[in-house]
DNA sequence: TTGAAAGCGTTACCAG
DNA sequence: CTGGTAACGCTTTCAA
């Protein structure tokens, strides 16, 4: 029996006999054979691989988005090398030029932040790139979170709660994202309604609470913080207080960052970015690339979805 | 120019005149030629790859060790091939024969649990194996962090900063960790030291200060927590009765969660696991392993080290 | 000191 | 319907 045959029996390839090829394919896997994919793609200029490139190390965000690529992929034949590059560019080219040396079907870039990039430049490479959760290079294919979206997302559930008197408590104005929701916060609640910019901690959350209950000022009755953190930063400080939440006043985190929402008291209701959808996508994405299939270049926003549990009112636990 | 000539030259292989040998460098440097890992692997069989498995999807624990792994290897061109197999044996089967298709040099498997296996059987495969932070077959190449060691270190500490009444309030008795650190806690506490087991979560911290400040029993004045979340916990009761962390308890936790760890009020002095060091041993063991080079079989497992923070006392902070 | 040839494990093509 | 042969890009061995 040629090896020639054996290719075409395992492959359903050309023509031949049914039962011969049901004879080598029964032989095939009786003694586990498994075909050499360094040799496959030696031929194929395919090596059923891609990068996944991050400065995240490792953070809630490129989590979910590696678990959303490694699952998507996995369907395919195709496996995943992690490459975690710190923000060390020397690292960086490493990492590339390894997955470049291993024939590497496609990269996926991935950062812990939507207005940063990585420190390694990934333009004329000779494979594709999709950049998902960071910044990418102009006119390529980049995956975001729709954090406008998201922002509306907590600000209407807030006004459907009846709450009146809104507030947002974010992180600093040099992050793309704090400014996107911001402003698509004040969108809903009114131009009017007050923003906080801080640090993304616990500690900003305590502190702005602290600040305005002891300004004699109106308050909130509805507050949307920028993470999760700040969130439980709040709720804690609220409770210190004596403010009953959700009774008196409903918080709504950001991130869905489980081990955080879900150990907050109350547990927290919170705006998920659907990273794991976002890693997904951006596997899928790479794969079409590399097969030659053709993507439209430019920024996709994927949006979020709000995961009520009870720090808001009203929703009893879906999750 | 013959290729044959060319690949002794970039490997600085056989004789050759000194200046032929440069002058094909520099021109391979010019072109920017690289040599395809994939031909290059056929021929040798090695793939300069290795697999990372794990269960953990992505728990605190895996991510050091992944970052580990990676970052010991990368030195050695070996790239690292991240398998999430959540507990899916079915999932974890496809992920082990897409790895041995891609020829790896070796697998690593990790996971969430010391004393749980991963759902799938890595006995009797063509290539090395190294268990990291996960339950290995018998006879196998296993390393773990030394959980009694990090609680001596804790219980240690506690009794230099003059604390007398010594407690433990940790996870369930089903967890070997939880059990090795519990004796080895009353090893160092004494054996009359009274170990709480609950659940490894905040909640669980909170009700066992709840417990035994309404109950008339003695009050403990150095408290040793299984884990980063339920030192929050208990830090938190303690601060909500009025009762001072350091000044009248000293609390220490275990993981060194950083997210956790540092923004608990004060900051957490904890253990450190040393997770990533494990990693680049384990890296460095695969390694070892799919060159040839013998590894004496057997559960190595590695000292942990304690982080000084604001909890107990004494320290300052030196992270 | 250099080059030609064989071979690694596959697949594609074309003769038999 | 089947099998031989070339080719993928590289390293190694041996002959020139």
């Amino acid at each position: 029996m040629s090896v020639s045959t054996v290719s075409k029996a395992l492959n359903d390839n050309g023509r031949m006999a049914a039962d011969t090829r049901e004879r080598i394919k029964n032989l095939a896997a009786e003694i586990g054979f498994r075909p050499n994919a360094l040799a496959r793609g030696l031929l194929s200029n395919r090596s059923f691989t891609v990068g996944l490139l991050t400065n995240d190390t490792y953070g809630r965000f490129t989590l979910p988005v590696m678990a959303g690529v490694s699952e998507a992929l996995v369907d395919h034949g195709v496996s995943v090398f992690l490459c975690a590059i710190e923000d060390d560019p020397a690292l960086g080219k490493i990492h590339v030029d390894a997955m470049l040396d291993k024939q590497v079907d496609g990269i996926i870039a991935t950062g812990k932040r939507v207005d940063r990039s990585l420190p390694v430049d990934l333009a004329g490479l000779p494979v594709p790139v999709v950049y998902a959760f960071t910044k990418g290079e102009p006119g390529s294919v980049t995956l975001t979170s729709d954090d406008g979206h998201g922002a509306r997302l907590a600000a209407e559930r807030l006004k459907k709660m009846g709450r009146k008197r809104l507030l947002h408590i974010t992180g600093p104005l040099e992050f793309t994202s704090a400014v996107e929701r911001a402003e698509a916060f004040r969108a809903v609640a009114g131009g009017g309604a007050p923003v906080l910019h801080g640090v993304w901690s616990e500690a900003w959350g305590h502190e702005a609470i602290d600040r305005i209950w002891n300004t004699g000022g109106e308050r909130p009755d509805g507050i949307f913080c920028g993470n999760d953190q700040i969130a439980r930063g709040v709720v804690d400080a609220l409770r210190e207080r004596g403010v009953r939440v959700p009774e008196d006043v409903s918080v709504i985190g950001f991130d869905n960052w489980e081990i955080m929402a879900a150990q907050t008291r109350p547990p927290l209701t919170t705006v998920d970015m659907n990273l794991k959808e976002l890693g997904r996508e951006a596997g899928l994405m790479v794969l079409a690339l590399a097969e030659g299939r053709t993507i439209e270049p430019g920024l996709r926003k994927l949006p979020c979805r709000l995961v009520v549990r009870d720090s808001c009112g009203g929703g009893g636990r879906q999750n």
